[in-house]
This record gives C-alpha cells, sequence and structure tokens, in this order.
DNA sequence: TAACAATAAAATAACGATATTATTAAACGT
DNA sequence: ACGTTTAATAATATCGTTATTTTATTGTTA
C-alpha cells in the first residue's frame, strides 16, 4: 500500500484512501507519538468519517509497520527505537543498493529522463516547506531505482522510505539538516547514475544514507 | 500481516484472522484462481461472517500482494505471471543471501538449537500431508536466518516465501517434486550453516532456489 | 483477592448512496 | 431493411453510515 499512492493524494477517491494517507501523514510526522493508542471512535471523529474506513485503514498502517495491532486490544502506533532506525537505515542500503545496480543495469531512455526531472524539480524545492521537499525528495531518490523492474523490491524500499521519514521526523527540523551538503551529495550520485557508473553510485548512496544516518542517530531523543 | 502469525493459525481469536487466514490458504492454494472477483457478500457465507472481518482479511491480503484493489471496483485475486515468479525467484535469493549471511554472523546457540529442531521436524514430514510438510519447510527456512537480528528483513523473506508458495502450487502437485533430491540439499544447507560455513551456506540456497525456481517454471501453466 | 461495573473493541445487521456492469431499445449508416 | 453502433435504462455490487449486540479487557470496590 505505500506504494505509487502519492499520486492520488490530493484527487483520492475513497474514503479509505483519504483516512490511510491522512493518518499516514499524522504518524509520519509525529503528530501522534509512538504507542499512542488509536481509538477507533476518536479517529472516526477526527477524519470525519465511519468506523470501516478508519479499520480498514489502520489494517493497512499496520502492514506498513506503523502501526501495531494487539488482538481483541486494539490498535496503537507503532514503537519506535534506535535499534530498529539502524536496521532501517541497514535494510535501505543493502536493498537500495541492490535496486540501483539493477537499475542502472537495465536503465533506458526513459528512465534517465524520468531521473532527469525528478532531480530537477528536487533542486527547485530544497527550500520549499518540508512537506513538498519530502515528496521530491522521494521522487528523485524512487527515480534512481525505478528501472530495476522489480515492483516488489520497490514496494520494499518505498516502505523502507516511509519508516526512514518517521524517524527523520523525530529528529525535529533541526535547521542545518537539509542544509548541509545534502545538495551536493544529491548532485554527484545524480551525474553518477546518469553516467551508468554503478560501482561509484552505489557508494555514493551507501555513504549518503550513512552520513545522514549517523547525524540523525545523535538527534533522536527516543531510546 | 504475512509474518509471525503462523503459530496461532488454529486458535485464532479474532474473526478477522481467522477470515485473513483462511483466505490466505485459499488463494495460496490456488484454490481460488488468479483474477478472480471476491465479493464481499459470497465471502460472507462462505467463512460465515459479517462483512468487516471480511473486508479486513482483503485489506491485509491486498499488503501481502495476494489480492487487489481496484477502486469501486473490488477485490480479485492478485494476478501471477510468468515474470513475476521470476521476480519473487530473484529476490528471494538475494533476501535470504543477505539474512542468512547476518544470521551465521550473529548465531547463537539458541539459534542453533532451533535451527536442530526445525530440521528434524522437517526431515519427519517429507512423507506427511502437503500442509503439513509445508509448514515444517517454512519453519526450517526461516530458521536458517532468523538470527539476523532484522525483523524487518525476516517479514520481507516471509512475505516473498508466501508469494512463491502460491506459484509452487500453481505448478500442481507433480509427484517427482519432493522426491527429486530436495532432501539431500536440506541436509547440505543445514550441515553448511551449523558448520558456520557463510560462503557454502550460501551458495547451496541459492542453488537450492534456482534449481528448484528452474524445475517449476517449466511446470507453469500461466503466461 | 474476588466480584462487579465501566469502557472499548469486534462483529452483525440494515440501510442509503454511488459507481459499474448488463440489458434493452433506438438511431444510424451501409 | 438489416446489422452495427450508440444511447438510455435496469440490475448489481461496492462503499460508506449508523445503530446495536456481544465479548473482552480494565478499573473499582467490597
Amino acid at each position: 500500500m505505500a506504494a505509487n499512492d502519492e499520486d492520488i493524494s490530493r484527487t483520492a477517491q475513497s474514503t479509505t484512501q483519504r483516512a490511510y494517507l491522512a493518518l499516514r501523514d499524522a504518524i509520519l510526522s509525529g503528530e501522534i507519538a509512538p504507542g499512542e493508542r488509536l481509538k477507533v471512535e476518536t479517529l472516526k471523529s477526527t477524519y470525519a468519517t465511519g468506523a470501516s474506513p478508519v479499520r480498514e485503514a489502520l489494517s493497512l498502517l499496520t502492514s506498513d509497520q506503523l502501526v501495531e495491532r494487539r488482538d481483541q486490544r486494539g490498535f496503537r502506533v507503532a514503537q519506535a527505537s534506535k535499534e530498529q532506525f539502524e536496521e532501517i537505515l541497514n535494510l535501505r542500503c543493502k536493498l537500495e543498493d541492490l535496486a540501483l545496480q539493477t537499475s542502472l543495469m537495465k536503465a533506458t531512455k526513459e528512465w534517465e529522463d524520468r531521473l532527469v526531472l525528478a532531480h530537477h524539480h528536487m533542486s527547485r524545492a530544497y527550500n520549499a516547506p518540508a512537506k513538498e521537499f519530502e515528496e521530491h525528495h522521494k521522487a528523485f531518490h524512487m527515480a534512481l531505482i525505478s528501472a530495476c523492474e522489480s515492483p516488489i523490491l520497490l514496494r520494499f524500499c518505498d516502505q523502507l522510505y516511509s519508516l526512514n521519514v518517521r524517524y527523520r521526523n523525530f529528529a525535529g527540523k533541526s535547521k542545518g539538516y537539509a542544509k548541509r551538503d545534502v545538495a551536493e551529495e544529491h548532485n554527484e550520485i545524480f551525474q553518477a547514475a546518469v553516467d551508468r557508473d554503478t560501482t561509484r553510485a552505489s557508494e555514493l548512496l551507501a555513504s549518503h544514507y550513512r552520513i545522514t544516518g549517523n547525524y540523525l542517530v545523535d538527534l533522536l531523543t527516543i531510546s
């Protein structure tokens, strides 16, 4: 569910989709804290909808590992920990590396065009509101690996990306973050990708994740 | 959702869980064909339950990629294709290899005990009913990687395993299958694992998958 | 500690609105 | 005038709402 739903986030047809996206947003942004109970009754009124869409949305979020279901005891926001953050970081490095290499191997003209556009749009959004930048940032990272021709792997990466966003938000919007030299790192990755320099792109992407990760891990207030 | 629910399959408390497991079983076994519509009304009577549990179960199966949801057009069993089978095969090799290596690296005494038992139970079940063997077979493969200390990765592997089971059932219960020399392959993998021979275990596991995969791909009746 | 009361989750049922699919009838061109 | 296409209608099913019941957990009090 985490995959390819962003495009319809605005025009979400079904109430279930709207509830799912709104709730996910609230959890990823930290608006609802880890461990907090998610009572269907409360959510019903918050999102002005019935019980069925809420319960379905919660079910979907359970599969995204953003919500935990304790049998007969309702739903709660998934717990977060430094260990999990490191697990996610690690898996992202491994899985995206795999996806990136495959993607570069199978790269097409259309893929390159998609990447160029995604990179351009992200570049123009560094100073945009966090939420808007986030969208473009994700689009760029997904574009990199989008030629790997493995929908399942892409879905896993998408899911991991979302989980990671949550931790990034836990670390707070410390000013320096986006400024550091993320932009330059992105540029180098982008360049290596269009050059089809697989090994260099791989290294750059992994180091990009590890640098950001180590930077974030110190800011995490959770255990 | 695909993960760690087997242990409660018998004593499934909630109706939702029961419906989920029953439906998943029906899909994995091929009892319900790919593309077939899943009408809530029909399922309600089939599984003797209400609409809410059925819809929640379908939502969960959507996240497992076993069911597709088309907006306003209800649910259908996920499509299957030779391409997807190969994708799953590939991903399984890559992800389980990663998990296996990590698992062997972090192997503990408890892990070894778990593995020994799982292998023993599987060995005694080669001639048991398919469903029973399947349970032990999965337990063995999961035990191999269970020390990797990455719940998310384990969940991915679990999901892929399930998806793969579906294709194995598509190929039909051709007699020769379990007999081939799967048993011997399992034994060798097992031995390499307890010996902590990472490279050998990796190679054996991958070749185990590829051999079985190539064997199955010819039997697949689908495109 | 045990029994009881309060709370909330899980499930059922009945209903209404909306969208899709199937059927039928009319219009059109060859 | 016939067959094909198009349009309108009817039937079906999904989606969502609301209300109610059952059941399990939690909190309180003797």
